[in-house]
DNA sequence: CCAGAGCGTCAAGGAACCGTCAGGACCGTC
DNA sequence: GACGGTCCTGACGGTTCCTTGACGCTCTGG
């Protein structure tokens, strides 16, 4: 949760208030620190306060939505304007207007976030042989127990699963499981594959289901 | 990555940037260099500065979309310009603003690479005969069956099959699939080519498929 | 017929890559 | 401060792949 506010009073409030319901809350003061803070933490959503020091709010909506979907729900003392109309048509996800009832942002914020994940348009289930792959849930089950697997672990799957049956490049699988910075640390590859064998293959050694192309990248093969 | 900018210093600076964040980065000052080094080094974002000396930047995005699809993100001064309108419509992927933060260049690199990847689904299959060669998995099947290739027979066949029935110059294979220091390896041709038919054709001694043009290049005959 | 150029074929050596195991660093929890 | 989980790292053996050289073939022009 990304909580953007230009008055401290008012952030540190929402703040204490939002950790005290769960969230773990991270804080900007103006426009270009909020695109920074998103860029850098991945919220699962965000709180914004039009009428910012330095960009237009409407400015930050664009520049969220630039090259993210992460829900946005707008936070404006400005009761009719037509602010609300062009936030949402930006791509703003719900408003609320100051002054405004902490257990109605709550549910607010709640509602955000679930419809975010029930529009993911991820096909939420992937089989594979006696896998079960649950892409929304994050998990995953062999023969119908469930398989606990690490965060890594969990990536690399989820990358794999993702382009089931397709080949997907070993810089790839780098990039997008520890970023662009580690494209050259390919015994990661090797370490996690054996790891996900040994959990998921009926014979880790006489793998069916997570090929290798030497050279080449990782496959999941249906 | 192709960072294309004409002014040294700001180049310079994005370079050291994205290469600390482990891309690896090739730089370009014109226009006409960018479309150079792009057909070269087939990168897989381009990251590309309007406002260049010989060429103007729009023309070097439709120079790009004549042959490639890889994903360009457009960096400009021009802040409330139709050149953003007139960019993403000849086909940039997105469009970031100086002066602009760092960490949300990145994450918009990250986003369009990842975008181009998932766009990427099309059943680039390509039948020759009793093979079927699918692009997209980087596969190819004999009559059915699964054949391995390896990385540098793949990135030859690929080509071939990219230029289906069309005659691909020996200097655009040498460059293409072993880089521009091998262009007289005409060696590795030979090499590459026996190891395909013999994988790939009926009878080997006898190619019907993978054609030979004496001191030309070789066809993928359909 | 001969020489030379280009091509196809085969095999060997070394480099790059892969799978595996285990130890140590790091982090948050209790 | 001990503990469990996770991630990183190094070492080793085995495999795959790339490169290179040698040799024979065909075709062409002299």
């Amino acid at each position: 949760m990304l909580v953007v506010d230009d008055e401290p009073a008012l952030a540190r409030a929402l703040a204490i208030n939002l950790r005290a319901h769960g969230w773990e809350v991270v804080t900007a003061a103006d426009g270009r620190g909020a695109l920074d803070a998103a860029a850098t933490t991945h919220p699962d959503v965000v709180l914004l306060d039009l009428g910012l020091p330095d960009l237009d709010g409407t400015e930050v909506i664009s520049g969220l939505r630039g090259w993210t979907t992460v829900p946005i729900v707008v936070l404006s003392a400005r009761q009719h304007g037509e602010d609300k109309v062009e936030a949402l048509d930006l791509g703003a996800d719900d408003y609320v207007t100051k002054p405004f009832a902490m257990n109605e942002l709550m549910a607010r914020l709640r509602a955000a976030v679930r419809r975010a994940q029930e529009a993911a348009p991820t096909a939420a289930l992937v089989q594979v042989g006696d896998l079960a792959i649950d892409l929304a849930r994050k998990r995953v089950a062999k023969a119908g127990v469930d398989v606990r697997l690490t965060p890594t672990e969990w990536a690399f799957l989820e990358l794999l699963a993702r382009n089931l049956g397709r080949l997907v490049p070993r810089e790839q699988v780098l990039r997008e499981v520890w970023g662009p910075a580690y494209l050259h640390e390919t015994h990661y590859l090797r370490v996690y594959a054996a790891q996900l064998r040994r959990k998921l293959e009926d014979d880790p050694s006489a793998p069916r289901h997570l090929l290798t192309s030497s050279g080449l990248g990782y496959t999941l093969e249906p």
